[in-house]
DNA sequence: AGCCGGTTAAACAAAA
DNA sequence: TTTTTGTTTAACCGGC
C-alpha cells in the first residue's frame, strides 16, 4: 500500500496487536500485507470472530458488517482487507492484551492540510456493504458529529487532526466542501431516505437508520458543533446553519420555534457563553457564543438544570394560559417521541454478536472496576491521540452545581486530574449499554456531572439566575441527587 | 407523587 | 420601525 490512504476501504482490522505482519503507511496507518494474509484468512478470522470463537489468539470486537460482507468486496488493491491502528497508540498500549475491532472503512482523506487538502476527483467509494441480519448501524455515540449512522466511517478518522472545521454557511465541520465525505458519499441516506441503506437492517425498516433515531437534544448539538468550531467559538447565525443541516429538529416544518430553541439553550445553559464585545469584533450582530473549558472537557449537562428551586417554583395558575399550555403540550410530544426514538435505537444497538467478547479488560484497567468511561464526543475531538482519557475520582463536584459564593471563595488551584487512558479497545458490550457512569451515550454525552470550576465564571448570568433560586437546600438536594449515583468520573481533554 | 430532562412557545428587552 | 438576538418563564410529557 502506499502512503495514499484514499482508498482504504472495506473491512479493517482496528488493532493494538503487535506490529507483525504490519506495515508502515503513514502515521497511524498499517497495512497488512496482502502476500501474508490472504482474504480467505481475514475472512475465516471475521467469520470466527462472529461466531465468538473463544480460541482465537486475540479478542476482536465487531464494529463492522459480518463476514459475509467479504465476499461482496472486490479483492483489488483498492479494496483489500486493512489492518489499521489508530494513530497515537502508543507502545504500551500494543504490548498486552489485544482487543482489535472490525470497522467498515471509507476512503481516508490524506490528513497532512486537513480537508481543505481535497484532492483527486476520481475517488473510488467503498462498495455498498451488504445488508445482513446481524448487522446494523453502529452506535450514534461511534458516529462523527453530523454524520449519519448509514455513514461509513473508519473510527481512527475521528482521531485525525483536522483543520479548525467551520467556515461560516459551510455545510458542517464533518462535511466541509470538497471532503469526500461530502454529499457524494456520507449525504447519500441522509436527505434521501429512499436511497439503499447499507447499514439498514434487513428488513427495510427505517427503524434503525432514521436519522431523528439519532437525534440528539439542543445543548448537545449546540455542544458538538462548538467543539470543533475554531476556538470553539461561532455566531448564532452559524449555529443556527448547522443545526438546520445536522438536526431533523429543524428540518420539520412544523417546528417553527426550533431557532427559539437554540437561543434558549445557549442562554440558559452554562456550557455555552457568548464572548465579550471585545473578543468578538467584527461580528456585525449579535455576540460569538463559546463553549466553556469546562464545557469543552466534560460534556454537556441539562440545560434544564436551572429549573428553580422546587420551594420556590412559583405557584402554577389555577388555569394555565392556553397558549403555554399548547406549547407545553407541543414539546412533551416531541420529547415523547425523541424518547421513543431513542428507545428504538436502543433495542436496534441490542443485536447479538454485533458486540462481542471481551477478555483482557481486567488487566488493562487494573484499578478501575466500574465500566469503562467515554468522553462525551471523543470523535471530533482535535486530539491526535484515539483518547478517551478518564480521570479518577477524585474530582470535585460539578461547577454546575456550586454555589457561586463558594465558587469564588476556592482560590486555591486544584489538583489536576489523573487521567486514565482507554483506548477503542474496551469493551464494547459497554458501548451497547450506552452508560457509561454519568456519561449516558443514549443522550449523545450529556453528562451529570462536570468537572473543575476554575473556568467557571461566577459572572456568568445563566449561573447568577441559577444561583439566585438556589436556596441551599436546593442546591443540597441538587447535589445529593448527584451523589446517589455511579461515582462521578470526568472524561478530559489533555 | 414528585422530580428531572427535554422541548416548545411566549413575553419582553436590547441591539442592529 | 422592524427584525434579530438574548433572557426568562411557563407549560407539557415521559422516565425514574
Amino acid at each position: 500500500m502506499k502512503a495514499d490512504s484514499w482508498h482504504m476501504q472495506g473491512l479493517g482490522i482496528h488493532t493494538n496487536t503487535p506490529y507483525d505482519h504490519v506495515t508502515a503507511l503513514q502515521p497511524g496507518f498499517h497495512s497488512l500485507d496482502s502476500q501474508q494474509s490472504s482474504k480467505e484468512e481475514w475472512q475465516q478470522i471475521l467469520e470466527r470472530v462472529s461466531a465468538g470463537d473463544n480460541d482465537l489468539t486475540h479478542d476482536y470486537t465487531i464494529l463492522g458488517p459480518p463476514p459475509a460482507a467479504i465476499a461482496a468486496f472486490d479483492p483489488s488493491p483498492r479494496q483489500s482487507i486493512e489492518t489499521s491502528t489508530a494513530m497515537g497508540f502508543e507502545p504500551q498500549m500494543t504490548t498486552s492484551g489485544s482487543n482489535p475491532a472490525l470497522y467498515p472503512f471509507i476512503p481516508v482523506e490524506p490528513q497532512f492540510g486537513g480537508w481543505t487538502a481535497t484532492s483527486e476527483p476520481s475517488l473510488s467509494y467503498p462498495p455498498a456493504i451488504p445488508e445482513h441480519e446481524q448487522w446494523s448501524a453502529p452506535p450514534a455515540s461511534m458516529m462523527p458529529n453530523g454524520l449519519p449512522a448509514s455513514a461509513h466511517v473508519h473510527p481512527s478518522q475521528f482521531y485525525y487532526p483536522q483543520e479548525p472545521h467551520f467556515t461560516s454557511a459551510g455545510p458542517s465541520p464533518m462535511l466541509s466542501q470538497g471532503s469526500p465525505h461530502d454529499s457524494d458519499f456520507v449525504d447519500v441516506g441522509w436527505d434521501q431516505p429512499d436511497v439503499p441503506q447499507p447499514w439498514l437492517d434487513s428488513s427495510g425498516s427505517d427503524e434503525i437508520n432514521d436519522i431523528d433515531a439519532i437525534e440528539v437534544c439542543y445543548a448537545q448539538l449546540l455542544w458538538r458543533c462548538l467543539k470543533e468550531a475554531p476556538e470553539h467559538t461561532m455566531t448564532l447565525k452559524e449555529l443556527y446553519d448547522w443545526v438546520r443541516e445536522h438536526s431533523q429538529k429543524a428540518k420539520d416544518p412544523k417546528n417553527r420555534g426550533w431557532q427559539n430553541s437554540v437561543r434558549h439553550n445557549l442562554s440558559m445553559n452554562a456550557a455555552f457563553e457568548r464572548v465579550p464585545p471585545r473578543e468578538s469584533q467584527g461580528v456585525k450582530k449579535g455576540s460569538l457564543w463559546r463553549l466553556t473549558p469546562a464545557a469543552l472537557r466534560d460534556g454537556v449537562i441539562s440545560t434544564t438544570r436551572y429549573r428553580k428551586d422546587p420551594k420556590h417554583k412559583p405557584l402554577k395558575r389555577a388555569t394555565p394560559a392556553l397558549k403555554r399550555q399548547i406549547s407545553g403540550a407541543k414539546g412533551g410530544q416531541a420529547t415523547r417521541n425523541a424518547q421513543r426514538r431513542q428507545q428504538q435505537l436502543r433495542e436496534a444497538r441490542s443485536y447479538p454478536n454485533l458486540l462481542t467478547r471481551q477478555r483482557h479488560n481486567d488487566l488493562r484497567q487494573p484499578h478501575r472496576p466500574g465500566p469503562p468511561i467515554m468522553p462525551p464526543m471523543p470523535f471530533y475531538d482535535n486530539h491526535p491521540l484515539p483518547h478517551p482519557f478518564m480521570p479518577l475520582y477524585d474530582h470535585p463536584p460539578s461547577p454546575y452545581f456550586l454555589d457561586v459564593d463558594d465558587q469564588i471563595s476556592r482560590s486555591a488551584p486544584l489538583t489536576p486530574p489523573r487521567v486514565q487512558m482507554l483506548y477503542d479497545s474496551q469493551p464494547k458490550s459497554m458501548l451497547s449499554e450506552f452508560n457509561f457512569g454519568h456519561i449516558d451515550f443514549t443522550n449523545g454525552g450529556i453528562i451529570g456531572g462536570g468537572g473543575e470550576h476554575e473556568y467557571f465564571a461566577p459572572d456568568t448570568p445563566s449561573l447568577g439566575t441559577e444561583a439566585s433560586y438556589m436556596s441551599d437546600d436546593g442546591m443540597q438536594s441538587l447535589l445529593s441527587h448527584n451523589a446517589s449515583r455511579e461515582p462521578t468520573t470526568f472524561p478530559v481533554d489533555v
